[in-house]
DNA sequence: TTTAAATCCCCCTAATCAGGTGAGAAAGCC
DNA sequence: GGCTTTCTCACCTGATTAGGGGGATTTAAA
């Protein structure tokens, strides 16, 4: 833990929320609140003098929204701790928020010593997230056990999906060209697609690579 | 919480460490061990016995290695949520445990306390992590801020890596075929390359994309 | 004022992609 | 035993592509 005390920055709409928020940081000694915003733009404008260690960034914001100022304040200031800090457990946004260097997804169910330990843990070079947020972050990484593709067929998807041309795949797998061919025919044929890039973008969504 | 105790395996070479986990998880009311094994070829073998709702799998253990185990039961059992207990931190194997299903993965420095807390969460649908994987996975989302390529030379390998042609990325981006070309000739010049797969495996291994 | 970025144009050749049609061997299922 | 799927291989065709070469212009940042 660090002998300084971090400064953190709290962007969040709801005024109650925020001062409530403000309160129970700054009770505690390691940490305390520089600045409120209720919008993104007023917290970008004010970075230099804010200096923030830690973020607490609400997505849902009059103005520009928290995905896009977090890509902006990640820009300009890579060293700043983003914890997100909405109700929304929508997949697309944790992942845009996350892609964008987000370090933490909590969702607004949270206690306070919940927040706390998040921002201990951001401060611990971890990365907090709510429980249902891990769960979606590590299925992310597993696939459709429903795949309609044999597995040789995902094999080749696969390398189909790394740029390799049909030779190229051939010889990865040690068999003719046409055999690749024939294979991808029928990933085509399964899929009901018509080339490499429809082909991807299906399995991709799907998860079935 | 669920009102059965949930019956739980334990795959852990060490018997010192695989005793002191069953009395742990013993002495609480809501779970149960029903057996432990030092290998996974035994825990493979008996899983329609002992039946189990959670496993802790360590990885390195005589004979089958902990990631094709992990494999092998999330196929044939893909109720079963699996929690990793090991000493490793290395990414190559979270990510590998994580895609072959592994619900959880957590360290060994974890106290007793914190073991409870893993298999509580994995009872409750959610996915625990020691805070440095969950560093690790969170900054899989992220790309590499020192990337050489331009924005929109980023933009280009992405379409390209989902497996469009030069006609379509100029398509995708309202530019003509030539400078999509030109675009990814300067791709390949900066990453050294001198093919889309290429190209696509540089741009994955460091994460420009 | 030099450099990098983004846009566009021409030429070239070998290779690729997608479709069709067909077929043999092995494995699994009822 | 018969059915289906999977994996393997082959030939044909026509349109497109990929990657390389050579340039050029404009804008914006350093």
């Amino acid at each position: 833990m660090s002998y300084f005390r971090s400064r953190i920055v709290i962007v969040e709409d709801n005024d109650a929320v925020r001062e409530g928020f403000s309160l129970i940081i700054n009770s505690v000694s390691n940490y305390y609140v520089v600045n409120g915003y209720d919008n993104a733009e007023d917290a970008i404008k004010n970075l230099k003098k804010d200096k923030p260690d830690i973020m607490l960034m609400d997505l849902e914001l009059p103005g520009m929204n928290g995905i896009d100022a977090i890509n902006i304040i990640k820009k300009s200031s890579p060293h700043i701790q983003l914890i997100v800090n909405t109700i929304y457990e929508n997949s697309d946004l944790v992942f845009q928020a996350l892609c964008g260097g987000a370090s933490g997804y909590i969702t607004k169910n949270t206690s306070h010593s919940e927040l706390l330990d998040a921002i201990d843990e951001v401060t611990n070079g971890g990365a907090p997230m709510s429980s249902k947020i891990a769960k979606m972050v590590v299925a992310s990484f597993q696939k459709n056990p429903n795949s309609p593709l044999s597995a040789r067929e995902t094999e080749v998807l696969e390398l189909l999906s790394k740029g390799k041309s049909y030779s190229m795949i051939a010889q990865d797998l040690f068999v003719t060209k046409e055999t690749a061919k024939s294979h991808i025919k029928n990933i085509y044929s399964k899929l009901q697609v018509h080339s490499k890039s429809e082909a991807i973008a299906k399995a991709t969504k799907e998860k079935l690579i």
